[in-house]
DNA sequence: CTTGACCTTCTAGTAACTAGAACCTCTATC
DNA sequence: GATAGAGGTTCTAGTTACTAGAAGGTCAAG
């Protein structure tokens, strides 16, 4: 089938499959007149590509999650130890977004936010030391 | 003084302070061998910088928060606009990554991970038909 | 005069696409 | 047969914010 209709099925944009072309994850035969034609393995492989990195794996994660997606004797411990390394990334990047959340909350409090030029978060900023005005 | 001196006063990488100067943030007089030669109020900015960057502020955010901080008759409420602003971004980033660890954590306990090839990773990667893990 | 630290510019690479341009192919209709 | 429009092709370049590395110039000390 035509890039369209694995576009339509896939939920991948047309030319994001291109790329996944160019970068070896998914390469279909090519018809007489040059256009790409997709079989069911491959369009099931860019579904599976599609929720890999709606999940948040990497693009890296997704070649290998395929590779034992493809390997029928894989150990379900690969996989596994892969999930979980995302999530452990997931969640240390949670933790350093809660930390900025709570120092930036901090800050929009503290300033009045109207016409003054008198702002804490300037402050911060310059010095760490809120209203610090010389060095 | 030199950039290396920059370099340490600021915490800042001399690479990135190169590059601050590139896209204009930071910029600069040479001296006559072509050196850079950083004054006190530009050492101050790039500290500013390396602060406003590690809250997360994009260099474009960081743009305008360091021409807020040149301009002595801003308005504390355009410094705080852009600083909600960032907030909410955080705040949406966190929620987007809480919803992603929910998933990825269903996923990782549903899988026994050992040397068997059944996945329920892999399952709901490849369709949500086989192994689903129950939500 | 040489060594080593420090400085310079330049190119290219990172992640994962995305936009746009120029051009080709297929199908249907006039 | 000509043409319009949808859909296909390749190629380049842009996005974010740096970072690595190469080739080479400058400076202070011994």
């Amino acid at each position: 089938m035509n890039i369209g209709r694995a576009e339509q099925i896939s939920g991948l944009p047309a030319k994001t499959i291109r790329y996944y072309e160019e970068i070896g994850l998914v390469v279909p035969q090519r018809r007489g007149n040059g256009y790409r034609d997709y079989d069911e393995a491959e369009v099931r492989k860019l579904q599976f590509l599609q929720r890999a990195r709606s999940l948040g794996f990497s693009v890296q994660d997704c070649r290998a999650l395929l590779s034992l997606y493809d390997d029928k004797r894989r150990a379900s411990a690969d996989v596994k130890a892969i999930a979980e390394a995302h999530l452990s990334a997931v969640e240390r990047k949670i933790a350093e977004l809660e930390s900025l959340r709570g120092a930036l909350a901090h800050l929009v409090e503290a300033c009045h936010g109207d016409d003054r030029p008198d702002c804490p978060i300037l402050g911060e900023l310059a010095g760490g030391e809120t209203g610090e005005v010389t060095r």
